[in-house]
DNA sequence: TTTTGAGTTGTTCGA
DNA sequence: GTCGAACAACTCAAA
């Protein structure tokens, strides 16, 4: 094949997908490795053929973030290219008017991705195109991470011993010192032409929070690593405080690689407050393990996105029903925690891990709604919407999964209030009609004598709402109806 | 093949 | 207020 410049090889692309960043970005290293001009393309229509659309909020935020890559490719003198269609066609097409012979890209680790990636191996081979394709999203290699007996893992410890014997994940790679372009750009869509329409009405009231980008992820990490991590251990569970590290969006658009964030957390220590000692920042690496973890089950059982993994579940009496699912995703159901945290999913496009769980264990259990239907509106409207991450938290509060806590823990979403937002400042946050409760009683209203509601002008069932079912009833019929499951399991 | 130990995140009740 | 037991046995993973 002939140069496209005297002195020139043939121009190098390279895919972005999940891995919106320039440094330790795998693909773009060995692209630039090789000496040729580097074309970055993004392919609009990617995620939809990687098995389920990126819902509004996680619309929003790759917007913003791929205006932040073209930003930081441009400043080493590249430039982002954005193109849309079916990904084999646009690449052939790319290739074609770039005479590019490789394509480089980083694996996303779902199923549908994955197969599709085959497909475009397989029909850029066809028309001479090569392909490489890197790990830059996990830090361990999947097909490394199996038991004595060579099959997936379905517990966590276990899992993450085995990583842990693995070898140490590689250093990250600096971002490389200048992209050289082809001699001439190839056509590129406008960003804001693409997106014009992304946010659908669904989740339309959702603000932008967070910095979208690699910038943006670099920053949140040092915030972390000087503000929370030491006292993670304590604080990763208190709504009300800052305690987390918030890089799940980050993490999810490969805005920052876990690599660079397992090495930084890893030269820090934490103070453990069970143990009164220093010890390493093991409970945070352990949440990185939990994603890798959530990856690997999605891997080995692709069918749990809808389907329990449990089988016997699926036999499960749920009980649909729309007026208290909608309820339930307006923070409407009464109880302050969980509408606390619905409202700040609605409106922030994020909310805080405890109370992810508290609002999934009153849909799933108090409710008796299908985890379906909850897993459905988190990937519609969390920033950080991640397909694997989503089926493993959702399967683990419906008892359905791996590793699933026995399905008589049934969250309190009264006595959680008291113990993670013992003031109740979470809940004044996002419930302001309850601002003016005493912390005594901010997490049951219901129950507060009528001067003291008065006096905080609160009117159960007129400005907020009663609880939408009693607790401990709900509690006792879900209790009912994972017998009756175990009944007709049995023999 | 059998055995053994263990399993992210809870709640309630009674002593 | 604090503590331990019960919840219901089951499945997983390694020895």
């Amino acid at each position: 094949m002939a140069p496209t410049a005297a002195g020139k090889r043939n121009p190098a692309i390279v895919w972005f997908r999940r891995d919106l960043r320039i440094s330790d970005n795998p693909a773009l290293s060995a692209a630039v490795a090789g000496g040729a001009p580097v074309v970055p393309v993004y392919i609009i229509d990617s995620e939809k053929e990687g098995g389920y659309p990126a819902g509004g909020a996680s619309q929003l935020w790759l917007h913003r973030s791929l205006i932040e890559l073209d930003h930081a490719l441009r400043e080493s003198g590249s430039r982002l290219v954005i193109r849309q269609g079916p990904s084999l066609q646009v690449l052939r097409e790319l290739a074609g008017q770039t005479a590019t012979s490789c394509v480089y890209w980083n694996t996303i680790y779902e199923p549908a991705a994955g197969k599709r990636d085959v497909e475009v191996t397989r029909g850029l081979a066809e028309g001479g195109c090569e392909t490489e394709i890197s790990n830059g999203s996990l830090l361990f290699e999947p097909a490394d991470v199996c038991t004595s007996g060579g099959g997936p893992y379905r517990v966590f410890t276990p899992f993450w011993k085995k990583c842990r014997s693995l070898s140490e994940p590689s250093s990250p790679r600096k971002a490389p010192k200048a992209l050289p372009g082809p001699s001439s750009w190839p056509d590129s869509l406008a960003l804001g032409d693409v997106f014009r329409d992304a946010c659908p009405a669904r989740s339309g009231g959702i603000r932008m929070t967070g910095s979208p980008g690699e910038k943006g992820a670099v920053a949140m990490l040092a915030r972390f690593l000087d503000e929370g991590l030491a006292g993670y251990p304590e604080n990763r569970d208190r709504p009300d405080l800052p305690g987390t590290s918030r890089l799940s969006p980050h993490l999810h658009f490969g805005e920052i690689s876990p690599r660079q964030v397992w090495h930084a957390v890893s030269a820090r220590t934490v103070y453990d407050p069970s143990q009164g000692v220093e010890r390493g920042a093991e409970a945070f690496l352990r949440q990185l393990g939990w994603r890798e973890f959530a990856h690997h089950l999605l891997h080995h059982f692709p069918e749990t996105t809808t389907l329990p993994l449990r089988e016997e579940f699926a036999a499960f009496p749920w009980k649909y029903d729309g007026k208290a699912l909608a309820a339930w995703q307006r923070g409407d159901t009464g109880y302050p925690l969980v509408d606390a945290g619905m409202r700040e999913l609605l409106g922030t496009g994020w909310m805080h891990n405890r109370v992810r769980m508290i609002v999934a264990s009153f849909l799933v259990k108090d409710l008796l709604l299908p985890w379906q239907e909850g897993a459905r509106w988190f990937l519609e409207t969390l920033f950080d919407a991640d397909l694997a991450n989503n089926t493993l938290g959702w399967q683990w509060v419906a008892g359905c999964g791996a590793d699933a806590a026995p399905f008589f823990r049934i969250f309190n979403p009264v006595g959680q209030g008291r113990r993670y937002d013992p003031k109740g400042d979470y809940v004044r946050k996002w419930v302001p009609e309850l601002a003016g409760l005493p912390s005594k009683w901010i997490h049951c209203p219901w129950q507060a004598p009528k001067e003291v509601l008065s006096e905080a002008g609160v009117t159960p069932g007129k400005t907020y709402p009663q609880p939408m079912i009693d607790h401990p009833a709900a509690r006792e019929r879900a209790l009912k109806a994972w017998r009756s499951l175990k009944r007709k399991a049995g023999p």
